[in-house]
DNA sequence: CCTGCGGGTGAGCGCCCGCTTAGGCACCGT
DNA sequence: ACGGTGCCTAAGCGGGCGCTCACCCGCAGG
């Protein structure tokens, strides 16, 4: 139950590779075990079940998501455009997404196969992910900087094509994390109509 | 192996709702026959495997997934707009995602699942839906309508825009297959540098 | 009437899953 | 010196999985 153990974080790691290849439910305790160098019985030791190792995974990737998300938006003065903010918040988070595109992948379209009370934990975390950058687009469109009908909706969209890199990302493919995220943040930027250079 | 029959067509609804909720993997043979109101051996006259029927699923999927892009994108004259073709696109495209969100969850995240010839299969469907909608983007960008560029990246952000809807779509959400479509639509146009109105 | 056949079932095979148990070994404080 | 503790393994239990097999039924053609 030591979490932050040595052959604890090695079996994370083993997780997060084999659930990334084939999925949670297709990957079995003995292929994440002998990926850490053990036997499927040492699983038990560091983790009750493999839900709960699903469910480890999930919440750090989603907390690291939150940070990253908060502090690429702080409004450090009075004078900040929000456009940079916006711009900052989406190549962070999209480069995160693309680097650890393996944990990404875990972290976003895994959930279902967690149990009810980790779920409900998961969807507070994302719900304040959405939150964050809600408020960045509002901060915006009051100060006339962003033009947008449906806030709402546009903070869902600017997530979805943010996640979604994470589904379809591959190191072999023909942009670094950086490139795709400077990309992204000029899509996002004209999305909520910012014209990329107001 | 009658693929069309009115039991086989059950248990492909009854595959595809098993499959959306719970994943290829966690579903049950004895699961998807009893949606269908069958007994488990039934499933093996109609499917040689579980994965053949996750196949044809995903291949009907993907067929008409490229039949909306090709005939949305249509240029019937020599004075089409193509940033009319592209709304037209993207609103037919979302619209799918939406109202057939459990098949379309299916067939854009279960791929792994595949076996190595199936998936072949189906990445050149894919590939093809990629194709139309890049043409559009290019022939907007050379009749001067769109200002775009990246024209490769931006063509796999709208893909990721409009295939993420089936991830967070539901039917109690607060918004519907049209309006979503409406939604995305514009903030498409807006993507390639078509200004919502020009 | 019998026959053949397409579409169905009940029972169950063999396998591998998640997880447990009994025990072993290195290192600790006393 | 030695019992306790932390970390690990070999072996294996119970169960559910994908899939098969032997058989059955209703019906069309001769």
């Amino acid at each position: 139950m030591t979490v932050g153990s040595d052959a604890a974080l090695r079996l994370q790691a083993g997780a997060v590779e084999a659930f990334a290849e084939r999925g949670f439910h297709a990957t079995t305790t003995r292929d994440i075990a002998g990926r850490a160098g053990m036997s499927p019985a040492a699983l038990y030791i560091h983790y009750k079940t493999k839900e709960e190792l699903l469910f480890q995974i999930s919440q750090v990737g989603h907390e690291r998501s939150v940070r990253i998300l908060e502090e690429s938006t702080e409004a450090t003065g009075s004078g900040v455009r929000h456009a940079e903010r916006l711009d900052r918040a989406v190549r962070a988070f999209v480069r995160w997404h693309a680097e650890h595109h393996t944990t990404a992948r875990v972290v976003q379209y895994e959930l279902a196969a967690l149990g009810e009370e980790h779920y409900a934990r998961i969807v507070s975390l994302r719900r304040r992910s959405e939150e964050i950058l809600r408020g960045v687009l509002e901060d915006g469109v009051a100060s006339g900087e962003f033009h947008i009908e449906d806030i709402r909706g546009t903070t869902l969209a600017v997530m979805s094509l943010c996640i979604d890199v994470a589904r379809w990302f591959s190191p072999e493919g023909r942009k670094t994390p950086d490139e795709i995220g400077s990309l992204y943040a000029d899509l996002v930027l004209r999305m909520v109509g910012n014209g990329g250079h107001p």
